[in-house]
DNA sequence: GCCAACGTTGGC
DNA sequence: GCCAACGTTGGC
């Protein structure tokens, strides 16, 4: 079991819009690596949802229900489902990730545009602690 | 095959 | 609103 973060625009799809659909299929990503990390995904797999811009936070977590199928024109880009698990008691922002030491590996610093990352087991359990 | 130009993302 | 980082495109 893998751990991930994707993120959002909370304009373009936000942590409520995820709650009212009870689930989604997470689709139009257009960058290679994002689309490398979707594949690698497997159900129970689990993500912290990221909305990026306005907020800048970890709103909750997500897990992936099924394997990428194909996505775009010609089915060469990747999507998968996601449901919603819960969210997080607070928010974890970008500034708080940052100022902690122990997260400064983790790719959403290291590559900030990186739409879908893999997320670190012990990074994993730090944000979850600094949500509760 | 290199690299400049351009477009997009996303933090600040 | 600005700009850095990164990806893509196209001329040569």
């Amino acid at each position: 079991m893998a751990y991930w973060l994707m993120k959002s625009e909370p304009s373009s799809y936000s942590w409520a819009d995820l709650i009212r659909d009870g689930g989604t299929m997470w689709d139009g990503v257009r960058n290679n690596a994002a689309r490398l990390h979707l594949r690698a995904m497997k159900a129970g797999d689990e993500a912290l949802f990221y909305q990026s811009m306005e907020d800048r936070s970890v709103v909750g977590i997500m897990r992936i229900t099924g394997t990428g199928e194909p996505d775009g024109p010609d089915g060469s880009w990747v999507k998968v489902p996601v449901e919603p698990v819960r969210p997080l008691a607070k928010p974890v922002t970008l500034a708080a990730i940052k100022a902690e030491p122990k997260l400064a590996k983790m790719e959403l610093i290291r590559q900030s545009r990186l739409s879908v990352a893999p997320v670190r087991e012990e990074e994993w359990k730090l944000v979850l602690e600094m949500g509760k």
